[in-house]
DNA sequence: AAAAGCCCCTGGATGC
DNA sequence: TGCATCCAGGGGCTTT
């Protein structure tokens, strides 16, 4: 489920009411993505800070060390002070003195990793390569031109790749690049100054627009403390093959391009 | 350095 | 109804 705007929605849902909090417990299932990295026992008494977002990840500030969280295509969190009984996807859970935070991913794509610091190696080999925040002040359309300029692969799976700009998945990179009017095969390098800046603006704009509806997905979405249901952002392209264009009623086409699905219309998107 | 493939895993939809 | 196939919102890792 989860892009950009999902797991800033899903953050802002708990992440108020879990600071402050002290851990009790955790419990930890050998079956996600990576083992958690240190000993779930040692983390009780200590108490969370804050949770930010980096990308896609989430880090859960303690007051020694931090949490990397990935939702990966299925996961989802919740929070609260009672949660049901914990059910066959439930692979991480937390238990503080302000309610219990529980993953629940039935790919189990997704992770909770511990580190000591930012800093350490665990968080650099995920947070390292990580590109710029679209929705803050360093996502800066000079330095998105001129990293774009550096490629030559096709500018939907540059979007993807996370190095130059975080937080773009399936969805709002075919979303973007219809919004900006750019074809997905279109090499990144061969972008003109222009259509980068109309780019870089559709990013910003899409994502933003998708956290201010409370994450727009296709299917359910539900961020930690339940909301879920009447967001939902109108897609111009995506999933909608064969379908006519919002714009100009061309039938929107899809291809594959790094064993994705992109989705685009050939008279909005000529180049 | 960058690009392209591979793979992790389960479940739902579709087709025979 | 049963079974096979394909597809899904991610991204680290290995190979070119």
């Amino acid at each position: 489920m989860p892009e950009l705007p999902e797991v800033e929605v899903t953050r802002l849902s708990f992440a108020f009411d879990i600071a402050g909090a002290i851990i009790i417990s955790v419990r930890m299932g050998k079956s996600l993505r990576w083992p958690l990295g240190c000993c779930p026992a040692q983390l009780a008494g200590r108490s969370v800070l804050a949770v930010r977002r980096r990308g896609k990840y989430l880090l859960v500030d303690l007051d020694h060390g931090l949490l990397l969280v990935h939702l990966g295509m299925s996961g989802s969190l919740s929070f609260a002070r009672r949660l049901p009984p914990a059910g066959a996807h439930d692979h991480f859970e937390m238990v503080t003195t302000q309610g219990t935070l529980r993953l629940t991913d039935p790919r189990r794509f997704g992770a909770v990793v511990y580190a000591d610091s930012e800093d350490a190696p665990q968080a650099r080999k995920l947070l390292g390569k990580l590109g710029m925040e679209p929705l803050s002040d360093v996502f800066d359309v000079d330095r998105f031109h001129a990293a774009l300029k550096r490629r030559k692969a096709a500018i939907k799976q540059v979007l993807l790749a996370g190095d130059v700009v975080v937080g773009v998945g399936n969805i709002y990179a075919s979303e973007a690049l219809f919004m900006a009017g750019i074809r997905p095969t279109l090499s990144a390098g061969r972008l003109s100054r222009p259509r980068s800046v109309k780019l870089h603006a559709a990013i910003g704009d899409v994502l933003a627009r998708a956290v201010a509806k409370g994450g727009s997905t296709l299917r359910n979405f539900s961020s930690a403390n339940g909301d879920s249901g009447h967001f939902q952002l109108e897609a111009m392209v995506y999933a909608r093959q064969g379908q006519p264009c919002r714009v100009c009623g061309t039938s929107i086409k899809t291809l594959r391009q790094g064993q994705r699905s992109t989705f685009y219309c050939p008279h909005c998107q000529k180049a």
